[in-house]
DNA sequence: TTGTAAGCGTTATCAT
DNA sequence: ATGATAACGCTTACAA
């Protein structure tokens, strides 16, 4: 039968049943160095088992001034590749006993300030960046915190962590393989220039064109937002008037919008023609096997970020880190 | 110029500057009943713009001996059904200043336990179980501390907080709409009957089935994890020696898996054989037109849950609520 | 090896 | 209306 009090069973009452001082409770608890006889050893974990004794982390935290939890800014919920990254880090900290705060910033500057000052005012142990805009808290931030950005760089905030893929190397490769494949018009709904990441892929498959001799009007250039909303707005205005054979995509979920256009205008993929999208969500391989995409390493993206946080946490250096990518050509 | 000193600012440095107690910027900062004299008031609000103070939550959370957060344990990952379940709560917490933590129990009972040790030392306010899985720990916890369940039910711990559909109607309305359409041969690919919710939606289908004078042997019936894998692979024993017409599926993962099988062998869907899931997760109105299913309200979910844990963590009762659905039949 | 006590940032109680 | 202070649970000098 557990003793099952109302009161939560604190560092004093393992002591007093101990009989031993609260310090020596910490010292068995926290395996410190300085050592602990075997006696009073045992007699602290009889007790602590007997109570069902587990450390309260705010006073921890409170007196080391960081808890142990750290904090994900996601840019869009909807979004599923992002939500595959965000999946990754929660398991790789969670094996690590790390907590992870969750917070959408929904690309917008304001939201994104406030989910910064939230963190700070819970001592979290540093802020992982899925995809951030460009705001003045976050310029004060990286000064002061761990901060790791993942997937696309601030060019105005330099000399920070960086996780990533070569957007332009990729893009290009991308079209490489696109304009092997089609003869026909080129459509291109890429992502809002703001972003680094979707200006890096819309010049890199720009250049690619210019290179072959592919001409590129503006009339065949959408700028979308990274959504399938906004994919499938892109693709109501572009496709149907003229006659295009392929469309490049700043994400998947623009191509999902645009996939979703086609469907209702009647158009095969890739039969009548072919989408380009950008991410390869792990959904793809099931769901959409009518999708070529870059393949961004999300679980190295993780991998690498848990492992960054740690040596920055320890007062290491900041690090650009550029990882390998895979082309994906499905039909 | 900021004064960018190291030290972070306190409630004690705000005090000083003002040249007020402590106590008098607690009032302020709390916008306590007992009264502030405008005087005082300025003067602290000046001095905490001046020093960009903000509460230590830690410090906060110490003293009130709870924090303003609460937790979210998830039982799959990879379920996009529940990821948009828990992007909804996100949205509606963090609305109200309350951060969330985030785990995967990936359906394991240890880890789940170990999760649920972490949150209560981390003196969290709530916890919502995203489809939880008997355990110890959890029998214990839901004693001590607001909780609640949702979209699965643990028949062996009653009385506790649930938010779900009626999932075996649910599955009736399903499988009503199912042999309606068909003629040929179901198969049915449930998910684990360890699962209170696919329990009663097998249940559902199979006492439709009957009704009708329907035949279902066991060979038709494939018990499947609540993921594509499993899906994929019940497909693979089942499909492809007999001719099929059409296959319920526990969930809509599951129907992915199908899907990418019967991709495989050639079978047009819905052509060749008709697919039914569950859960109806937001990217199948892009993704996957082919297939039929039940929308379970996730949005709702989410209000309903956070709306439901502010009068838990007030003290009020436990409450069942069950939710209305919508069948969606889309091929 | 062990214990005492200071201090982390708050809030609430109790005087004033 | 305001200020001093105890307490929340913990870790870590420092003392013994």
């Amino acid at each position: 039968m557990d003793n099952n009090s109302k009161k939560t069973v604190s560092i004093k009452d393992v002591a007093k049943r101990a009989g031993v001082s609260i310090a020596s409770v910490s010292r068995v608890v926290n395996d410190n160095p300085k050592h602990v006889s075997k006696k009073t050893r045992a007699l602290v974990q009889q007790a602590i088992s007997e109570l069902n004794y587990s450390p309260n982390r705010i006073g921890r935290a409170l007196r080391a001034q960081t808890s142990d939890s750290l904090a994900l800014i996601i840019s869009n919920i909807q979004n599923s590749f992002y939500a595959a990254v965000a999946w990754e880090l929660e398991s790789k900290l969670n094996e690590t006993g790390t907590a992870m705060l969750l917070f959408n910033s929904n690309e917008d500057p304001q939201l994104q300030d406030r989910f910064l000052e939230e963190i700070k005012s819970r001592r979290v142990g540093g802020i992982f960046m899925l995809c951030a805009v460009e705001s003045e808290g976050l310029r004060e931030t990286v000064k002061s915190f761990p901060t790791i950005f993942l997937n696309r760089p601030i060019p105005s905030i330099p000399d920070v962590s960086y996780i990533g893929i070569d957007d332009y190397a990729a893009a290009r490769e991308l079209a490489t393989s696109m304009l092997a494949n089609g003869q026909g018009r080129l459509a291109i709904l890429h992502g809002p220039r703001s972003s680094e990441t979707s200006s890096r892929r819309l010049k890199g498959v720009l250049d690619t064109c210019n290179d072959r001799g592919y001409q590129i009007s503006e009339d065949d250039l959408f700028e979308a937002e990274l959504s399938m909303e906004s994919g499938y707005q892109g693709a109501s205005e572009l496709l149907g008037e003229r006659n295009y054979k392929a469309v490049f995509c700043g994400n998947d979920q623009i191509a999902y919008g645009v996939f979703r256009r086609c469907r209702e205008l009647g158009l095969a993929v890739p039969g009548d023609i072919r989408i380009y999208g950008f991410d390869d969500n792990p959904l793809n391989e099931w769901l959409a096997p009518w999708l070529n995409t870059v393949r961004v390493p999300h679980v190295a993206y993780a991998e690498n970020a848990v492992q960054q946080m740690k040596k920055l946490t320890r007062g290491g250096d900041t690090r650009q880190l550029i990882l390998p990518y895979d082309l994906v050509i499905r039909a």
